[in-house]
Order: structure tokens, then sequence, then C-alpha cells
DNA sequence: GTCTATAAGCAGATAGAC
DNA sequence: GTCTATCTGCTTATAGAC
């Protein structure tokens, strides 16, 4: 059981994992009950016990996914080797689908790391850093050459993340700020997974 | 007791409550622990239920407040009659000091919100989508004057929201990926908040 | 592998002395 | 108003039959 990959899991096995997916996902670690995991997956608590152990080692395979979904995935977009425009557009519209598969992951993440730091601070996430890095110089150059917009690096760099992930995380204030419901909000990201790409190339370079 | 305004609180009733601010606000209401606040405000654990009754009572306080804090004061922002530009840059210095004050609040109203769509749904949030319509009418009008980058008011706004508040709530993830060390990472936003207006303007006015 | 019943532990809440 | 001691209920976790 314990190192069987994904397809060889129990249908049971891989019903839990997906209920606890979207449980902990909305209530988080503390805030999940695995009462409602079980209700959810359509079996007995017990088994939940019987796959995982413990809430917490059921937690964890979930967050870790989590994590792999989103982060590495990136990195690699970004070191392809391609002049910065081409790169940037790539970059940001394969990302935008990534989010947009697994709108959930980012709050979930960013929630879980904020009550505990510490955790999996060193799992991948220095890695990208390093693998960042480059990307970072090549904007450098570029400004250099007076083709970017006049901000530091790691500024641009936020900026475009900022962009990508926040309209994700703050789906609940926006949908009621623009009077939307779930399916006009759906045509609202829907719309600037479209422009945005287009959008981040244009404001920055110039 | 119930009805006392903030200064005449009894200085053990203003302990306990920033003492629960601090840990709602990075731990979640079900990830915080009566406990961790009593200590956290060096008192008895018995204590909080004498000045707030019960936990949820005293999430309510904390949580309102915190909405309070970042909501209204952004709207009337929205509404004061200026030209778009001196509107653009008197909203985005003004609100990043707001939230530059109150970091922790973004993410944790966003969780708490994901938790509970429901709740406070309709508590100032829609009166704020209401005093928002005229300003995204102002950029519409600037639009078809040609004066404004050609994206649709709504996508512009959810931009200048996004680079705002994403770094607040990103932070744990940004200082890993770009090594920074608490003070570093300070540093860093105070070098944003200082140019970002700036930048927020050149990229929405052309 | 799946179920029922139950144990064990913890966190919120209260009683009551001072 | 503040403390210690205690209760209660909920949630995770386990035992054991099938």
């Amino acid at each position: 059981m314990k190192e069987e990959s994904q397809d060889e899991q129990s249908s049971t096995e891989k019903k839990i994992f997906e209920a606890a997916r979207d449980v902990f996902q909305s209530k988080g670690l503390e805030g999940a009950r695995m009462q409602e995991i079980a209700d959810k997956a359509k079996i007995n608590k017990s088994m939940l016990h019987y796959y995982y152990r413990s809430k917490e080692k059921l937690f964890e395979k979930v967050y870790q996914l989590s994590l792999i979904k989103v982060i590495p995935q990136i990195v690699s977009l970004l070191n392809e080797d391609l002049p910065l425009e081409q790169k940037l557009l790539n970059f940001t519209t394969k990302y935008l689908e990534i989010i947009r598969a697994n709108p959930d992951i980012p709050l979930f993440v960013l929630h879980e790391l904020n009550k505990n730091p510490t955790r999996l601070k060193t799992f991948m996430l220095n890695e990208v850093g390093r693998k960042v890095q480059p990307f970072l110089e090549q904007l450098r150059q570029e400004a250099q050459k007076g083709n970017t917009v006049d901000l530091p690096a790691e500024q641009i760099l936020v900026n475009i993340m900022s962009m990508m992930i926040f309209p994700f995380i703050g789906r609940p204030v926006l949908q009621v700020i623009f009077e939307m419901d779930e399916d006009e909000f759906d045509r609202f990201i829907e719309e600037r997974v479209n422009l945005l790409p287009e959008f981040i190339v244009r404001s920055t370079l110039k």
C-alpha cells in the first residue's frame, strides 16, 4: 500500500484522498472534520484511518501534492531558452492554465504556510529560488538595454505573480464587489485568462 | 461593559482583544487556541470567557474590526471628485499605507470568507460594490477618450488590487523565493510602496 | 476491507473560592 | 475582577466482529 503509484490506488483510497483534498483546501487543517471527509467520500469514517493512519498524515499528503501541482511546473517555464517576450507569454499563459485548473490551492497553501512558516520551508521552495534567478537576470539585462519598464526585476516578477494569482484568492470579495454570480465570475476569469498574458507583456516591456 | 467604546475598555479587556487579534489572524478561527490567546495576553484563560463569553464571540469581534479597518476607508478614496490620475495616485498611496499597517488582515479575511462565504456577505461588501461603480464608470469614460489601457474597467481594477494586496498575502513564499530575511523583505515592501502608485498610473493610463 | 461500538484526549466553558 | 479546579462535549483514534 505504501509505495503504490496513483493509478494502482484502490478506488476507496482515491475517493478518500479526493474528498480530503476538497475539504482540507476549503476548510484548512484545523477546520476540516474527518467525518466530513468520510461523508464526502461516501465511506465509513474508520476507513480514513485504515488507509492514512491519522488526520495529520492525510493532511500532509494533500498538502504536499498541492505544492507539487503548483510549484515545479512553473519553474521549468522560466528556464526555457527564449527571448523575454516569448518567455513571458509562454509563462503567463501556461501558469494561468495551471492555477485555473487548481483554483483553491493558492489560498490553501498560503494559509497553512502562514500558520506554520517552517513547514516545508526548504521543501522545494528554495530550489525554486535558485531557478528564478536566471529569469531575474534576464529581466535586468533587458532593463539595461532600456527594453523593460523602469522597476527592479523582483518588483516586476511580483507584479506578474500578483495579477495572475490574486483573482483566485480574492474571488469571494471580488464577486460581491462586482455583483457577479458564479457563472458571471467564471466568465470574468475566462476573459482575464485571455487578456492577461498580452497585457503583462505590454506593461513589462516597452 | 457591553457598550463601552474602545478607550474606556479595561486594560485587561484590551490586552485580550489584541492577543486574540494576533492569534486569530495568524491561525484562523479553528486553528486558534484560547490557551494561546490567554498566554499571549498574560492572563488567565477564564478571563477570556468573563469578558467575551465564548470563543465564537471573541472571534466575531476580531473579524468585524478587521473588516472595518480595511474596507470602508478604501471606498471613500474612490469617490473623491478628482481627475483619474490624481484619484489613482491618491487611492493607491493611501490604500498601501492601510494594508501596510495591517498586513495580516487580507489573508485572514479571505481564509475565513473562503470557509464560510455567506458570513457577512451582505455586511458592508455590497455597499462597497455600489460605491465602486462610479469609479468603474470613470475608467470607462477615460477609455472611450482613448486615455486608458485597452482593458475592461473591472480587469483594470483587479490588476490594481492584485498588485497592492498580493505581496502581503504571499510574503512567506516570496521571501523564500527571493532568499530574503525579514528585514530584507520589509525593505522590499518599502521599495514597493514607493514605486507602485506611480507604476499603476503608468500601466493604467496612456 | 469494511463496519459498529467505544475509548482517549483535548479544548471550550463553567463553578465557586477569594 | 481574577484565580483554581472541574465538567462537558466533541473529534480523533482504536478494538474487534464480520
